[in-house]
DNA sequence: GGATCTATGAAACCATCGTTTCAGAAATTG
DNA sequence: CAATTTCTGAAACGATGGTTTCATAGATCC
């Protein structure tokens, strides 16, 4: 797909002058020139005056050659059809490259979050935003994203808790749970034993359910009442990456902020400052 | 691998002044932009004046922002245009979209995954895979990245212990260190001022040392001998994201684990069937 | 072949960029 | 708290870039 500039050259060719030709063909052959090149430049480049290339870009319908590079600018940053990753093949034994692993994750975040919901998210960020508690559930491999999450949510409100490995430990640490507060579960497979009576308690007391999840296990989740966040997480060596569940707690905490508003930013501040006093102390 | 430019500002990044380290630090996030703007531009964009712009590419050794623009235009013809993920732009007050979000996510992963070196990524995993034991350093809010890389590196091999993030106790943790042991060191800016202390301990005692850091801090690493696993972390609004760096923990383990071939393996499916008779036990 | 029209670059002109200077702010030191 | 040093942006200034004007060369039309 070509650039703006490109189809009115294309357009009027014709119509312009040999001058004005060649510095157009120039700009054919190197759209990206414009970027980093003055039209000075550009015109010395194709053989041209000064003069040229001022009469051609305002013959092809721009106010100026600021104009040509703003626009061509603003292409550059817009992100287009987004290109669709393909996930590797599964090429067993085969060694695990630097690229492979970039292909792999990028793969993985966008069918994430092109999949992802906009509501979905606010109504997710919504329920942890106005919670009275919020309390961050992740066993096992998971605990280690969970301790980040509770953290990352921490910085924009208070009243954020981790809900301990030990199942022993649960029935108190849910008696002081109301239907006021929010629960977010990170939970991929093999789905641990232990979540779904984490969930159906959840569902019982009337907290509401916010589940980080993979697709395998969306549904289980989904079946519970819970807004279901889902992320890619495959690889081609039978592992999981964990990128995607973290990149989506980031965003999470990040639309929590947004609704929050200034009283996040505050928070924030506050935190900052204190994390900087113990900074000094330690130092 | 990074720019010339890239280079020296991160050898020089601790001894810039404040304001040169914000523009400095747009620089890195988005070294394709002195290609595309002005240094008026760049100042404006990252918030500082356009003297303070001036004075920080002569203290980088440049003899004016023309020669800076050239270098960066040589170099470029030289790499090619790389298929470069733009980070969006600064536009401030705008609310974070999910597309936006997973351009940012892309964008920091390619720039960390295009520049990652597989001989610096090997030599790293070299080092933790033949270490006698493996320390992993984590403080703050890196303190839940290094809880995972642990857990990451334990699935593979045994021996790895985490560096409790009270210094009070670190003379006895680091007691039973030896030559033969190495340390991973999580660590982003605002670089915290325990890092130094245990880089230098590391160093004095032969400790092999690999750092997984940000841009403004590879250079300081790489003074105290480490290996240094270089992640981009920036978004537009000013926080840091912790995605790239939980990737890179992940190809770590993974190159780790490819290094120790069957043995790893074998560890694997050991904690696998613990950790299925604890599902059990507990469900 | 003269009159008219078009195309073009040189040069004048204006706008923007980049550097330097300078005065005040902020941090550091004694 | 004063003295000093460092840092910083506003403004002055010179350099470069971009546009417009204009004279001239070539093409076209009677």
């Amino acid at each position: 797909m070509g650039t703006r500039l490109a189809l009115r050259i294309q357009e009027r060719y014709d119509e312009l002058t040999p001058s004005e030709q060649k510095l157009a063909q120039f700009l054919l052959d190197r759209p990206d020139e414009i970027l980093a090149s003055s039209a000075t430049e550009l015109a010395r480049y194709s053989g041209v005056s000064k003069a040229t290339a001022a009469r051609l870009f305002r013959n092809l319908g721009y106010s100026d050659f600021n104009d040509v590079r703003l626009q061509a600018r603003e292409e550059r940053n817009r992100t287009g059809p987004v290109q669709q990753i393909p996930m590797p093949q599964v090429t067993t034994g085969k060694a695990m490259t630097v690229p492979m692993h970039l292909q792999v994750e990028s793969a993985n975040l966008t069918r994430t979050f092109e999949e992802l919901r906009t509501d979905v998210l606010n109504k997710a960020a919504e329920q942890v935003a106005n919670a009275g508690r919020v309390w961050v559930a992740g066993l096992g491999n998971e605990n280690g994203i969970a301790r980040i999450l509770r953290i990352l949510l921490a910085r924009v409100r208070p009243g954020v808790h981790l809900i301990s490995e030990n199942a022993a430990t649960w029935p108190e640490e849910f008696s002081s749970t109301g239907p006021n507060d929010a629960l977010v579960t990170i939970a991929l497979r093999p789905w641990p034993k232990q979540i779904p009576t984490i969930l159906a308690f959840a569902k019982t007391t009337r907290l509401k359910s916010v589940v980080i999840t993979d697709p395998t296990s969306a549904g289980k989740a989904q079946r519970q009442d819970a807004i279901v966040l889902n992320c890619h997480v495959s690889t081609p060596w039978n592992e999981i990456t964990q990128t995607s569940i973290l990149s989506m707690s980031q965003i999470l905490a990040g639309a929590v902020a947004q609704r929050l508003g200034t009283k996040a930013n505050v928070r924030r501040e506050l935190i900052a400052d204190i994390a900087e006093e113990l900074e000094d102390g330690a130092g």
